[in-house]
DNA sequence: AAGCATTAAAATGTATACATTTTAATGCTT
DNA sequence: AAGCATTAAAATGTATACATTTTAATGCTT
């Protein structure tokens, strides 16, 4: 499904109003479908949270909120820590090289925030792979995809990047030395201080 | 949408197919309904994995799957005991007492497996309701609600029902005696161990 | 007979048309 | 003027029709 993919980067760059109704007819006219494509598209979105529902009809996007944030960092850290924890053991260094390939190219400068969160994602991924765990993958993927949304404030206005590649090249060392507690306790710790910067900038806002 | 419902119960009451395609004029005939709505129901079911692709067109029910048993199990005993931490210092009697009310309607004999699952989770959810975090809450429910096509096993041919009602009893024993380290690692080993006894009687099927 | 290309049948994907529901504008009552 | 009922406009929900893609059956080549 292509269209859903176009809808949600529209969502990712608010390009899409939040709190206001998506009205099918005018999505269709946007996006130059019918509205059955249109309905399918929403259907999934709704079912992955992507868009909630307003009033007794119709959809919206929802409102960017503290406590969702805050929610989605939280199980980030529980579940990404137990796919590392599985992962451990089967780490080869061909999951470590993929990993660091990821790396360099989130170095550019010319990223759009889709493309940032995106390599991110797959930097982790590449990692935690090693678990042969689809369902917890599976599950871990929906949250980052999620949690994008809030991210672009992070990569944006906090200037947290850099920070954060540090961690990660961290962490990558601490992997290749086989330092299974600390890996596990970096990667906490790097999930919920992003999620901690994040909620500090929500709450002034 | 409550076609949506419809076919989940199919789902879950084993009344569909698993592993081949599902095409959608069968389920339209089958349903009583044109095959817009079907498709609006199936993009909805393939968003939450109830579903999933079946070669480039189509959609089928997943088989099930030892693995993805286990990866339900994990991931609901680290979210469930995340919430319950958050939720403990807010459990209030009211609480407790509505998840009593639920643990007794589970005695009853004559339930089905949709029931059992239903009630197993409102008895859970009126604990970790007090953790105050909808996004945490949403996510543990949609685990339960996947777990459910496996819970089938437990409460049927397992017989793991006595105990399970046993540790349900303890574990408001413990809430209610505010022995929050007890109560957290009861629920973790509750759920592991239900997770365990079926992924034993996965691996004889 | 096994494997591949061809092609007919059947499925999905989408647009249009219409029925039903929801929204919001209007006028009425207090 | 505030609140409610009414009703017209606009939206969603669904069926049907058709275009496109996929599937699988058939025949061809080796």
């Amino acid at each position: 499904m292509e269209l859903m993919y176009r809808i949600k980067e529209d969502i990712l760059n608010n390009r899409l109003p939040m709190g206001v109704a998506l009205r099918q007819v005018v999505l269709s006219a946007r996006y130059g479908v019918s509205r059955i494509p249109v309905r399918d598209a929403l259907q999934a979105l709704k079912a992955e949270a992507w868009l909630v529902p307003h009033g007794k009809a119709g959809v919206m996007v929802p409102k960017l909120n503290l406590k969702e944030a805050e929610d989605l960092a939280l199980m980030r850290a529980r579940l990404e820590t137990l796919a590392l924890e599985f992962a451990f053991e089967h780490i080869k260094s061909t999951h470590v090289d993929e990993a660091y390939s990821y790396l360099s190219k989130l170095e550019a400068s010319d990223l759009t925030l889709l493309e940032r969160g995106e390599l991110n994602w797959r930097f982790h991924c590449a990692v935690y792979q090693a678990c042969q765990r689809p369902t917890l993958m599976r599950s871990i993927e929906v949250l980052n995809i999620q949690a994008s949304r809030y991210l672009g404030f992070q990569f944006g206005p906090l200037g947290y990047h850099n920070h954060s590649q540090q961690e990660h090249r961290e962490w990558l060392e601490l992997i290749t030395c086989r330092e299974k507690a600390a890996a596990v306790q970096l990667l906490e710790r790097h999930i919920m201080s992003a999620g901690k910067c994040l909620s500090e900038y929500l709450k002034k806002a």
